[in-house]
DNA sequence: CGTTTCGATGGTATCATCGAAACGGTGCCATACT
């Protein structure tokens, strides 16, 4: 079948008559022609925009077999379970732990036929050589990754297996590749299409201002009145709405002084079974409960039209989550409330978080393993070989590999030179800290959305690359300087135009080194260094000591 | 990095105080048990 030769009716048709869709919006069809002519795709769309329609129906006109990677196995559940209902659509599949043999074939041949079908399945499958030599077998004419945005936040440590998708593309042949997100500042962005190995991609970012999020941030001192003050806000806001805190026992104590003050409380958090997961996702779906408080667990798949606020008790790691979890308010465009309870001393749990001491003793024992192998060794080999988890094992070849100390193929790693143990270890512990360096440069940037004096939504678009002059009206800090809506206050914009370094530019810093231009104010420059991570720059100090060139 | 928990201490008040140690998030998968 010819991949160039379809209309822009063929497209709405196979779309009314195979999913039942009658209204695409721009950004679904621009992303689809975009892949049927052979290009890779970033989609950056909010929960809701219908990013799934963009690989079903590709997957519908192309034919063959689609591969999702999503990173959940409820969410693959939910998808299978959509398509299932609509009696034109292709043929759909979960490959995960939970199916036994008989089922595993089974699934298999529902997409071996000569129509093919859609694939989902987690990163951890594509690490076994097999499935991804049986996928190969069958020709996979399209690779999406859902929530890709968890290849940059999850895949240096905690689930490794999504730093090697980019290897698994290439090993099927490069397919036409999709990566979708509901998030992304521009460096996450960019890490994404890198590590998936993107090529003459189209990013397509839609719906990123939510004018009607009331956002707002108070501030304290002692643990106990915040905890006072939040407890106080949620029971007077309307509901339903989502509380976010740092940890699990607080999931539970916020939980019970909720139900005590008579509402409708929910505790979520990843430790719960799986029944009970879904149980409280169920609920708050369904309006059973009132308040759902939870951990960072909870959120990727919920897609719930009239949640009234999102109240964090404590600050995210990131602006990028943060925008993520309070996009999960007001979908339906009706006012909705994002409140941050912020303490200082709350970053240090986030930063502990951040923080991973590389360990060089573990680093050059497995470097040396490597180095002397006379063949390529698994990861798995590694963590017996140093007993330690398989988990653990990866992630110090993820680390020795982004230094370029040893090469990783399906069939095991390999020490690149014969550079000795301690150049390796150095080289991979530089690696290690720059990463920390980026985080905690991220999570200053969350600081500096706690603390910043300035409209709170002109510093959340300028996080994301979009630079608006106007002070939104809907927030704290315009409600307090008295500034109005945005049609009211014209003609106030800073002289910009004067300044010679544009958001979105590329810049070289002397120290710093090769950066991006991620917002300007009147007196300062906000840059993300690819090895530094974020840093705010005074303007006068940059322009007359001459630090910052244009690249 | 900050908070909570635990145990030792001192001293006799039958427990307050201090310092050290432990703990804190996100989910696949596989394997070993019932």
């Amino acid at each position: 079948m010819s991949t160039e030769n379809f209309s822009h009716d063929d497209l709405e048709r196979t779309a009314r008559e195979r999913f039942g869709w009658d209204d695409l919006q721009g950004g679904q069809i621009e992303a689809v022609e975009a892949l049927l002519q052979g290009r890779d795709v970033l989609a950056v769309m909010p929960t809701g925009y219908g990013k799934s329609a963009i690989y079903q129906l590709a997957a519908a006109l192309l034919g063959g077999v689609t591969v999702v990677v999503s990173p959940l196995i409820a969410l693959q559940t939910d998808q299978v379970a959509g398509l299932a209902e609509l009696p034109n659509a292709p043929a759909a599949v979960a490959i995960n732990s939970s199916l036994r043999p008989a089922a595993l074939e089974a699934a298999w041949q529902r997409v071996s036929g000569p129509d093919g079908g859609i694939v989902y399945l987690a990163p951890e499958q594509l690490a076994k050589d097999e499935t991804v030599e049986r996928l190969r077998d069958l020709g996979v004419t399209l690779f999406a990754v859902d929530e890709a945005h968890c290849v940059t936040a999850w895949g240096h440590d905690f689930r490794p297996d999504y730093l090697r998708l980019g290897d698994v593309i290439e090993r099927l042949g490069h397919p036409r590749t999709v990566a979708l997100t509901a998030t992304g500042s521009s460096p996450v962005r960019r890490d994404i299409a890198e590590r998936l190995h993107l090529r003459d991609r189209l990013e397509i970012t839609r719906g990123f201002d939510r004018p009607n999020l009331w956002l707002e941030v108070t501030r304290h001192v002692e643990a106990s009145e915040k905890e006072r003050a939040v407890i106080e806000q949620v029971t007077a806001l309307s509901k339903p709405g989502l509380l976010y805190v740092a940890t699990r026992a607080d999931t539970e104590r916020y939980a019970a002084e909720l139900e005590a003050r008579g509402l409708r409380a929910a505790a979520y958090h990843g430790g719960l079974r799986a029944a009970d997961r879904r149980a409280v996702h169920d609920d708050f779906t369904s309006d059973r409960v009132d308040v759902v408080v939870a951990t960072s667990a909870f959120g990727m798949g919920i897609d719930k039209p009239n949640v009234r606020f999102v109240v964090h008790a404590a600050v995210p790691e990131s602006v990028d989550e943060y925008y993520q979890e309070i996009g999960r308010a007001g979908r339906d465009g009706e006012p909705a409330a994002a409140n941050l309870h912020y303490r200082s001393e709350d970053l240090g749990l986030r930063k502990f978080f951040a923080s991973r001491k590389p360990d060089e003793d573990a680093l050059r024992r497995a470097y040396t393993v490597i180095a002397h192998a006379d063949k390529p060794v698994k990861a798995t080999e590694l963590a017996r070989e140093l007993d330690i988890s398989s988990r653990a094992a990866t992630g110090l070849v993820n680390a020795l590999a982004d230094a370029g100390m040893v090469r990783v193929d399906r069939r095991g790693s390999t020490a690149t030179s014969s550079a000795r143990a301690h150049t390796a270890v150095s080289a991979a512990v530089e690696v290690i800290e720059e990463r920390e360096r980026i985080e905690e440069s991220r999570l200053e940037m969350m600081r500096g959305y706690a603390e910043t004096t300035d409209c709170r939504r002109l510093f959340l678009l300028g996080y994301f690359g979009e630079q608006h002059s106007e002070p939104c009206g809907n927030c704290d800090v315009c409600r307090r300087s008295g500034n109005q809506t945005p049609e009211d206050g014209a003609g106030a914009t800073a002289a910009t135009s004067t300044i010679p370094f544009s958001p979105q530019s590329s810049v070289v810093h002397t120290e710093w080194g090769p950066g991006t231009v991620m917002r300007v104010e009147d007196d300062r420059l906000t840059v993300f260094f690819e090895h530094e991570g974020y840093k705010v720059l005074s303007l006068e100090l940059v322009t007359e000591n001459g630090l910052l060139q244009t690249a």
